[in-house]
DNA sequence: CTGAAAGCGCTAACAC
DNA sequence: GTGTTAGCGCTTTCAG
């Protein structure tokens, strides 16, 4: 098949082990060997097995990195963000894609743990791939981007999104709006949960919260933000303020609600979260929490490498539970009430 | 370390052989030795190891996916398009984002083929990546996407672009258009150079040919659009059309055009390629040329699968060169001159 | 500075 | 049915 060290060796005239000391820049090699050894590499194009090295250094240089949505231009961001560290780390990323599926997500976890990755980040599926990640016992350090279960050891990066959604609510709240819709994303994702509790504590805080608030969820997409939106206006109860759990979803309701005789934001003001790059176009022109993703990304990526104990890990150590301030993007979907 | 077939065979009180054969469904293995074993194997939590076996079946079932940017969501489509049809058909992908760096590009061809990827499908970063890659002598199954070079023996799934642009050309034509710009991406990108070919052709068609028509290119970003427009602006030589390499670089145009106190498409008509996600909302509602992305994303995992010899492909076989048909899609930033 | 040899975890003949 | 053994391509002691 492909040429190996041995190939190599015998027409160097050496022994195989020096083939593979002069490859590996060891310094107990002549410069002369070594030189004639590189030169023949090239001739026949030698290609390290990366397997075999694996097999006996015990290790592949690789992380995985699970991602739910490829398709939600957050995700590519964040996915940027861990792909160039670990790269200039020495680490490659096995990039997949879990499309919210459970089952897949899980056939992506055995396959990268028999791929024998390093390390996993994962932006889970649901709350419940902590505990089955925690089961699967990789034996192998995790990271969680936008997501935590509670456990105390647990690692990961997150948007304050109490905070977040709290800051959001209020600036509603300062427009005068008083009544107040949240739609969200999975309900049981640990954002959706903190962001409602955001949301749930700043109408508290302002007495808004006698109202029959407007609290829906399904999936962190923007059909799924168009049909609630069709919902509440079927329903006849469009608020005059909705918060949604990501910019695609508010793209979706904003959608609904303009193809049905509703304007934005003249009849109801919208808030997403991400800020996405198409949020900033000027025909979009989302207001939106803000995320670093790119940021996020290259964090999570740096603490993991720190766990599995990659000595390249540059500048301070980072505490494995990173919480990024959110930043509300202000444009155009907000207006007084 | 992490429990080896060995152990379990230990454990067992049989030969590891006989695990190896259990694990891999053997027929020649008794069922309640099987069974014993596989049971030993859950409560150990034992994992495979996917190294191990890949060095001495001298597969890996993996392929890499080589994309250009991440982020224009173009390409998410397609990868998961690659993706599906790997997974399903037991290979899995490793996606590489090459930034549109031909180093990075590089870079990862030498680690997928270090790591021994059975095959690879590439959207190659420039018309030279070919010529990189022919070079490289992977001795493994290439299919570009998007791109192709000339060479005959080459395997791609690529739109038929100068029959794409000529179609969205004349559709300009039609509404009375003489003025007709063109704003590429890469001006040596295989694709790009299709596009003008297909946009002068409509042109010469219609005797439309003399008039001095503008013809920019630099990359495939929104920012790229933007700048060209705004040179445009600045020159003083804005078109009544402009037909966009890709659907980013005409948010990228029309946002330049109307920052600038031009109206789309009052002023001037775009029309851009993909027909990415966001083309489609409202607020965008970009008229475009669409691309089946997840089908030819399948398309070029099957026919990869087929030039790899596996034997699951499924229905019938298919062209190693496979030209896909454009299709307009009218929207709303076109207007009658 | 270099060679010989063991062995990483697993599969696949070949025996019995 | 099951055990024995060689070997995938490489790194790494251990000698010399």
């Amino acid at each position: 098949m492909s040429v190996t060290i041995k190939d190599i060796a015998k027409i160097a005239g050496v022994s195989y082990a020096t083939v593979s000391r002069a490859l590996n820049d060891h310094s107990e090699v002549s410069e002369k060997t070594k030189e004639k050894i590189i030169q023949i590499t090239e001739v026949m194009g030698y290609s390290p097995n990366a397997i075999a090295r694996g097999l006996v250094r015990k290790n592949t240089n690789t992380i995985g990195l699970l991602i739910p949505d490829i398709t939600n231009p957050y995700f590519p961001e964040v996915a940027r963000g861990v792909e160039d560290y670990a790269i200039s780390h020495g680490f490659n990323v096995f990039l997949c894609n879990t499309n919210w599926e459970e089952k897949k997500e899980y056939d992506y976890i055995r396959v990268l743990r028999e791929k024998r990755v390093e390390g996993l980040v994962v932006a889970p599926v649901s709350i419940s791939s902590h505990q089955k990640i925690e089961e699967a016992d990789l034996k192998t350090p995790v990271i969680y981007i936008g997501s935590k279960s509670g456990d105390k050891n647990e690692n990961y990066v997150i948007l304050d999104n109490a905070k977040a959604a709290f800051m959001a609510t209020e600036y509603f709240i300062e427009l005068g709006h008083e009544n107040i819709g949240f739609i969200g994303g999975y309900e049981n994702s640990s954002s959706n949960v903190d962001r409602v509790k955001g949301y749930r504590d700043a109408l508290k805080k302002h007495c808004l919260e006698k109202e029959i608030n407007v609290v829906k969820s399904s999936s962190y997409k923007r059909s799924s933000g168009y049909a609630l939106a069709l919902e509440l206006i079927k329903e006849g109860r469009v608020p005059s303020a909705v918060l949604a759990a990501n910019d695609i979803i508010a793209l979706g309701v904003i959608e609904a609600l303009e193809t049905h005789g509703y304007t934005v934001p003249g009849d109801v003001s919208v808030i997403g979260f991400d800020d996405i790059l198409f949020a900033s176009l000027p025909k979009i022109n989302l207001t939106t929490v803000a995320q670093p993703k790119y940021e996020m990304g290259g964090v999570a990526a740096k603490i993991l490498l720190q766990l599995i104990g990659c000595n390249n890990v540059d500048g301070d150590k980072i505490l494995n539970q990173y919480i990024v301030e959110p930043k509300l993007i202000i444009r155009g979907t907000c207006r007084k009430k």
